[in-house]
RNA sequence: GGCCCCUUGGUCAAGCGGUUAAGACGCAGCCCUCUCAAGGCUGAAUCAUGGGUUCGAUUCCCGUAGGGGUCACCA
C-alpha cells in the first residue's frame, strides 16, 4: 500500500493532471503582457473596492495587450445568492468595465481557459489534489470539527499558536493503511496540505505594491479539499491562476498574510508563481477613526450607490484612477479630452496605506465629466436617470426639443458651466425653466437689494414696455439693461456705483437682479440673457405679468 | 494576544540625505464688463513621537504610540 493507493481510493475518477496541462496550454501574448482577474463570490453585491479593483487590473491588461477576465469564485455554497454572477456582471456593463473572458452571464462564458466558475472546475481540482496525495504532499484529514475545536480551546489555553500543524496536525502521521481503513471504514474525512513550512524560518517576498515584505513560513495543514469536494479559496487560487495563465494577481490586501501559503501552494504544485498586487482597501471616516468602507454601514460601498444618486460612471472610475496613481490628476489637467486608454497606470506607484473615501472629490470630478457632455449626451444621461429614479423629472423632459436648449445654456463653449455633479441635481436645476414648475412657487419671489413692491414694478414695467425685444444680440441685450438702470436712476456700472455710492440708490446689477428673481424666481442663476433666449417671448411676459398684476 | 503592513496640511498626496516640503479637493480673500457655478490670482494649513546614524534627516536604523489587516471545511 503506498500513497498512489490511498490516491485511486479518494479520487478514482481523477484524470491526470497532463490532461489538464495540455488542455490549457500557455497563453501567446506578447512580452510584457499582463493577465489579470477580477474573482468575486457571486453575492451579486459589488463593493466599491472590488471595482476599484477591477479598474486597476483591466487598465494594467488592456495596457499591455493582456487579458483581463472574470472568474466566479463560488465553492462556498452557504453564500450562494440567486442570479448573484448577474449583478456583478450587470455593475462591470455599467461600468464599461466588461471582462475580455470569462463569465458574461449567469451560465455563458467566453473563452479557452474555462470553466469559469469555480464549482464546474471540482473535477480539475480534484485532480491536482490527486496528485498532492500521490506524492504524499496532502493527505486525508478525518478529524471532525468537535475535534478541532477541542485542540483549539487546548491550544489557547496554553497560550500557544492554534491551528492544525506540527504535533497538532495528528492525520498527516496517520500511515497509509490507518488511512485507507478509516475510508473503508466510512468515516468522513476533508484533504489536508500537508505543509513543509517551519515558523522559525522567514520568507522574503516582494509584492508589487506593497513592496519588501517578511514573514514566517507558513506551517499550517491548510483544507484543500472541503467535505463537499469542493477547493478552499487557497486551492482554488492557486489551481485556477495557473492554468488560467495568470500573469499577476491583484487583489485586496487582506490577502496579503495569506502569501507564504500561496507561495508554498505554487512551490509543492511545482510551478511558477504569479506576481501580486496587494491593494490598499477604501477607508471611511467613522468618528474620528478609520475603518474599511463597508457594506452594512455606508450606502456608498455598494456600486449601485452611484446609479442612484445619478453619479456618471465615469467619475467614479476617475476618482479610482485618482486613488490609484496620484499623477493621474495632473495627466488629466494636461489632456483633459483624452481616453483613459491613454494614461499609464503604475501598479508600484499605488499606494500603500488605504484612502479616505471622498464623496466630496468625486463630486468635483463628476461635475468636471458633465461639461464636457454635449447638451444632447447631458439630455440622455439625465433621461436615462430619471426614468428610474425621478418620475417628475421625466415629465419635465418629455419636450426634448425644449430640454436641449435648456442643458445647452453655457454649454459647448470654451468653460462650459459646471453646476451639474450628479442627475439627481438636474431637476433643481432646470425647474424654473418650465412655466407650470415656475409657477408653482412663483408667489414667494425673494429679492435681494431692492425689496420695494411698487419699484420693482416700476422696473419690470418699463423694462417691458421700453426695452424689452427678444431678438436682441447679448451685447445690445445688456445695453439696454444699463440703460434700464440709468433711466431709473441707478449706476449703469458696478464700478461707478463702488467708487461713488452714496450718489446711487443701487446699480445695475441690482436691477438685473429684479429681472433674474422675477423670472426665475432665484438670486442665482447661469447666464441671464441665454436663459431669457430660451424661456421665449411669451413666457418671459407672463412671467413678468403675473408680477405687475398682483 | 501572535504575525504582518501603514503613519507628510481637514482629505488625496509628490518627495526618495541638503527643497522656500509640489499639486489637487475643501476653506478664506481678491479679480473676472449683472448674480451664481466655473476660471484666474493670493492666502491659511502638513512631515505621529523618542532615540540613534550622519556635517546634515520628512527621507536610513531602532523603540514607542496610533491606525489597518490576518489568524475557518468563508472568500
Amino acid at each position: 500500500m503506498n500513497y498512489q493507493d490511498l490516491a485511486n481510493l479518494i479520487f478514482p475518477n481523477a484524470k491526470s493532471i497532463s490532461y489538464y496541462e495540455e488542455k490549457y496550454p500557455s497563453r501567446n501574448l506578447p512580452e510584457g503582457a499582463i493577465v489579470t482577474r477580477f474573482a468575486p463570490s457571486p453575492t451579486g453585491f459589488v463593493h466599491l473596492g472590488s471595482l476599484y479593483q477591477v479598474v486597476v487590473a483591466r487598465k494594467v491588461a488592456k495596457q499591455t495587450d493582456g487579458v483581463f477576465f472574470l472568474r466566479i469564485e463560488d465553492t462556498d455554497q452557504k453564500r450562494e445568492v440567486e442570479n448573484g454572477v448577474t449583478g456583478i456582471i450587470q455593475s462591470l456593463k455599467d461600468f464599461g468595465l466588461m471582462p475580455d473572458e470569462g463569465m458574461i452571464s449567469e451560465t455563458e462564458e467566453i473563452g479557452n481557459y474555462g470553466p469559469y466558475k469555480q464549482s464546474l472546475r471540482k473535477e480539475i481540482y480534484q485532480a491536482y489534489a490527486k496528485h498532492l496525495i500521490e506524492q504524499g504532499k496532502a493527505y486525508p484529514c478525518f478529524c471532525s470539527p468537535e475535534t478541532l475545536e477541542e485542540i483549539r480551546q487546548k491550544q489557547e489555553s496554553a497560550k500557544i499558536r492554534p491551528g492544525y500543524y506540527g504535533v497538532w496536525a495528528t492525520c498527516r502521521n496517520l500511515t497509509v493503511e490507518e488511512a485507507i481503513q478509516k475510508i473503508q471504514n466510512g468515516e468522513p474525512y476533508i484533504i489536508r496540505l500537508k505543509s513543509p513550512g517551519r515558523e522559525d524560518r522567514k520568507i522574503r517576498h516582494h509584492d508589487i505594491i506593497k513592496g519588501n515584505v517578511e514573514f514566517p513560513e507558513h506551517d499550517q495543514d491548510i483544507v484543500i479539499i472541503k467535505s463537499d469536494g469542493l477547493p478552499t479559496y487557497h486551492f482554488a487560487h492557486a489551481v485556477d491562476d495557473h492554468l488560467m495563465g495568470t500573469t499577476h494577481v491583484i487583489r485586496g490586501d487582506e490577502w496579503l498574510s495569506s502569501i507564504p501559503l500561496h507561495l508554498q501552494l505554487f512551490q509543492m504544485l511545482e510551478w511558477k508563481a504569479p506576481k501580486y498586487a496587494h491593494i490598499s482597501p477604501i477607508m471611511k471616516e467613522d468618528n474620528g477613526g478609520k475603518r474599511k468602507l463597508s457594506k452594512r454601514k455606508d450606502p456608498e460601498a455598494a456600486v449601485s450607490y452611484y446609479t442612484e444618486e445619478g453619479i456618471p460612471r465615469e467619475a467614479v472610475v476617475e476618482y479610482l484612477m485618482n486613488i490609484a496613481n496620484s499623477n493621474f490628476e495632473s495627466w488629466r489637467k494636461a489632456n483633459p479630452n483624452a481616453s483613459l486608454d491613454e494614461f499609464d497606470l503604475q501598479l508600484n506607484k499605488m499606494s500603500v496605506s488605504g484612502a479616505l473615501f471622498d464623496i466630496v472629490k468625486i463630486l468635483d470630478i463628476a461635475k468636471t465629466v458633465i461639461s464636457k457632455y454635449t447638451a444632447e449626451q447631458v439630455y440622455e444621461e439625465a433621461l436615462i436617470w430619471a426614468k428610474n429614479y425621478d418620475k417628475e423629472l421625466e415629465k419635465l423632459l418629455e419636450d426634448k426639443t425644449y430640454a436641449l436648449k435648456v442643458f445647452g445654456i453655457e454649454r459647448g463653449n470654451a468653460k462650459p458651466r459646471k453646476d451639474i455633479s450628479k442627475w439627481s441635481d438636474v431637476k433643481e436645476a432646470i425647474s424654473y425653466m418650465y412655466d407650470d414648475e415656475f409657477f408653482k412657487q412663483e408667489q414667494k419671489l425673494e429679492y435681494a437689494k431692492i425689496q420695494d413692491k411698487e419699484e420693482i414694478k416700476k422696473i419690470l414695467s418699463l423694462y417691458l414696455e421700453k426695452y424689452f425685444a427678444i431678438e436682441d444680440d447679448k451685447q445690445i441685450w445688456f445695453d439696454k439693461i444699463k440703460d434700464l438702470s440709468e433711466e431709473l436712476g441707478y449706476a449703469r456700472e458696478v464700478k461707478m456705483f463702488k467708487q461713488e455710492p452714496e450718489k446711487w440708490p443701487g446699480h445695475v446689477g441690482d436691477i438685473s437682479t429684479v429681472l433674474r428673481v422675477s423670472l426665475t424666481g432665484r438670486q442665482n442663476t447661469p447666464d441671464l440673457y441665454e436663459i431669457m433666449q430660451v424661456l421665449g417671448k411669451e413666457s418671459i411676459e407672463k412671467r413678468i405679468q403675473k408680477i405687475l398684476e398682483k
